[in-house]
This record gives C-alpha cells, structure tokens and sequence, in this order.
DNA sequence: GATAAATTTTGAACGACGTTCAAAAAATCG
DNA sequence: CGATTTTTTGAACGTCGTTCAAAATTTATC
C-alpha cells in the first residue's frame, strides 16, 4: 500500500488541471474561478491549494499540456521529405489550424501573465523550444551555412511573424478576415520569407 | 456661465484618463486598480462611474491617447521621400522604438480585453486603422497594380508579423534578444517582406 | 441673500473573487 | 479500538470593481 499517498495526490492534480482546461477552452482564460473548477473536480475549493500554490500555477499547467498538443500537432510526419520551404509553409498552417481549432486554449499561451510573486518556471519556459527546433530544422536545409545560433533567433523571428499575423486576425482587433483568406496570407509570407533566406544561402 | 458644467465633467475625465495613463505607464495594466487612479485624480472612488461606464471604458481612452501618440511617431517626416522599402523598414523601426520605450503602454493596446457585456466600441476599432494606412501607402509604391482591397489586407499581415517579432520578445516568453539584434532581426524581415512584394510587381 | 429645488460628489456597503487556515473527517498506527 | 497523524473541508479574510442613498454643492426663484 506504498504510493496510494502519492497516486491520489496525482489523481487530484490530474482532475484540476482537466477541469481547468475545459473551463478555459469552453469560456476563456478570463473567465477562469477556482470555485467552478474545484466544483467540476469534485473537491473542496481549499483542494486546490493543497496542489498548486495558486491559480496561476494551475494555469501553467494547462498551457504545458495545450504546448504538447500543439507539439504533436506540428511534428505529424506528414511531409517529412518535402523541400524545406514546403515543411515551414505545413508548420504555419498547422499553428493556424491549432489556433482556429483551440482557440481559447491557444489565446491563453499567451495571455497568461504570472504575478511576480511566481514567475514562470523555467521548465515550463523550455516546453516552448519545442517550437523554435521544429522551425530551425528546415532553415537549416534552406541555409546550411549559417551558424546554429544565428539560425534559432531566425526562427523565432519566423514564428514571431506567423503567430503575429495569426493573433492579429484572431483577436479581432482589426477587421476580421475569413479563414481561407488569413490562411493564404500566412502561407504567402512564409513562402516570401523562405525565399529571401534561400536567396542569401551561400 | 454656460457650459460651465460640461466643462468641469470634461477635467474629470480628463484627470482620471492621465491618471490612469500614468499608473498603466509605471505599473502596467494589470496592476491597474480604480482606487488608485481616483485617489490619483483627486475624487471620490464612485467620481469614476459619473463619466465612464465602467474600469474597461476609461483603459479605451488611456489605449486611444497610445495610439495617437504612436501615431505620432510614426508619421514624423523623417523619410518622406525615400525609396518605399525605406520608408517600411523606417516604420517597423519606430514601431519596435516605440514599444521599447512605452513598454507598458503599447502592451495594454494588446492586453486589454474588454468583457462582453460593452465590448470596444467603433469609434475605437477605427483608431487603429491609420497603422493600416502608414503601411499602405508604401505598399502601393511596390506594387502599383495590386487592387486596393488586397493591399489592404497585406498591410495587415506586415503589420501583424513585425508586430509578433516585437511582442515575442517584449513579452519575454522566449529568451530575449538584445534590442540591437532584436532591431535587426526586425529590419531584415521586413527588407525581406518588401523584397518579395516586389519581385511580384507588374 | 434666503430658501427651495436640482444636481453633483461622496464613500460606506455589496457581491465576487483568490487565498488562508482552524477545525472536521479520514487514514494510519500501536 | 483508541490515539495520532494526515488530508480535506468550507467559513472567513482581504481586495477588487461597482452601486447608490445620503451629503454637499450648485442653481433657481423670489
């Protein structure tokens, strides 16, 4: 009877953060309550605490499980041996997909601002390289040459850009466009930015 | 004596709007309380819900004096007659200036998410716009032939990708650049950008 | 200028929230 | 089974945005 401790420590942990990801995806970050999810979780509202220091600790733990379904999202081996342009032009319409499909939980990788009292963990910092690496595969085929550290602030300009017009879009700041249109106006820019890299390889 | 009452309900707002303005600037948005902001402007705490609707509408006004003075710095003259790829790469560069330097500022345009219950009013949304415009207009000196409507939409790509290279690495999710590698990065995606605007004219 | 009526300003009070912690309940041990 | 430790509970606290009856002030009337 070793670990029964343990396992229903997990067990718990394993409901709030369940609950907390389908409150966040059915109503939005915003409208996140620990009251609503330890009620879904089916324990007592001081449970949470005796898991997670606070609600934005909790929350970290959704956007680590929402970054690993984007991850296997975008590491389908779909076209793994297609021209490197080809891979970037498939990695940026599966991060819109994932955005249009998931929206709430995909806004909340990005409007969740810990306190400064618990900032961001560092092991929930590096779930985000996963990213950076699928990007600077291909650009290394596309620019061989360049250094590997140059090639990773490159990708993340690249991801930059493509989450920029994603969430531009997407947060309905500005007119909205339909999908088919925002979608081949993400494909045109990877396209262009992939060809100024190849332009300069060498 | 006419008019007089308008007049000390237009110093209100105007009082609580800077004060607000400046305990964003300092504190950022989320630490914005309505408390402060009254004891800041010298009024009661209900003063605020005589001349805004509620928190939300007064964090519009303080987002709408941002934008006119980003506006401002990005209509300065400065390039008014150099090639239009100059001139995009002068805004992009203004732009990233502009949120390095009212860092809180430029992220409450972005963070702020008024509830459903009054959402941001037209008059507002159409603040925005003139970004749109000052990238429009040397878009139009690239491609000459592109249909109006078309331009328009690509200067909101242009604009959401220079606008995620920025908030990527202000927002300092990822390992942030210095500001000079940042600026360049910047630089290079839209010298790139244009490059490819370009090379599809005619 | 005194008094009444209308308007503006005030800040205590309210409900909702995240968080805490003493007490109750449950599990473990001797 | 009683004693002791551990876990779970939810009432209570402090803080927040917001409301609104009452107080203060301004305007109107004579």
């Amino acid at each position: 009877m070793a670990g029964r401790r343990e396992e229903k420590r997990e067990d718990l942990k394993a409901r709030l953060i369940e609950a907390a990801r389908e409150r966040i995806a059915k109503d939005g970050l915003a409208n996140l309550r620990a009251r609503d999810i330890t009620q879904d979780a089916g324990c007592a509202l001081g449970g949470l605490y005796t898991v997670f220091s606070d609600l934005a600790e909790l929350v970290i733990h959704v956007n680590s499980a929402t970054l690993k379904a984007l991850e296997a999202r975008l590491t389908l081996p779909e076209t793994k041996d297609r021209p490197p342009t080809d891979r970037l032009r498939n990695l940026a319409q599966g991060y819109l997909s994932f955005a249009v499909e998931h929206r709430n939980l995909w806004k909340a990788l990005f409007d969740h601002f810990p306190p400064e009292s618990s900032p961001t963990p560092q092991w929930h910092l590096n779930e985000h390289l996963f990213l950076m690496d699928v990007i600077a595969e291909p650009l290394a085929e596309l620019q061989p040459d360049m250094p590997a550290q140059d090639r990773a602030i490159r990708a993340r300009t690249l991801f930059g850009a493509v989450h920029g017009v994603v969430s531009i879009s997407l947060e309905g700041r500005f007119v909205g466009l339909p999908l088919e249109r925002l979608s081949r106006e993400v494909d045109e820019l990877v396209q262009t930015i992939a060809a100024g890299a190849e332009r300069r390889r060498g």
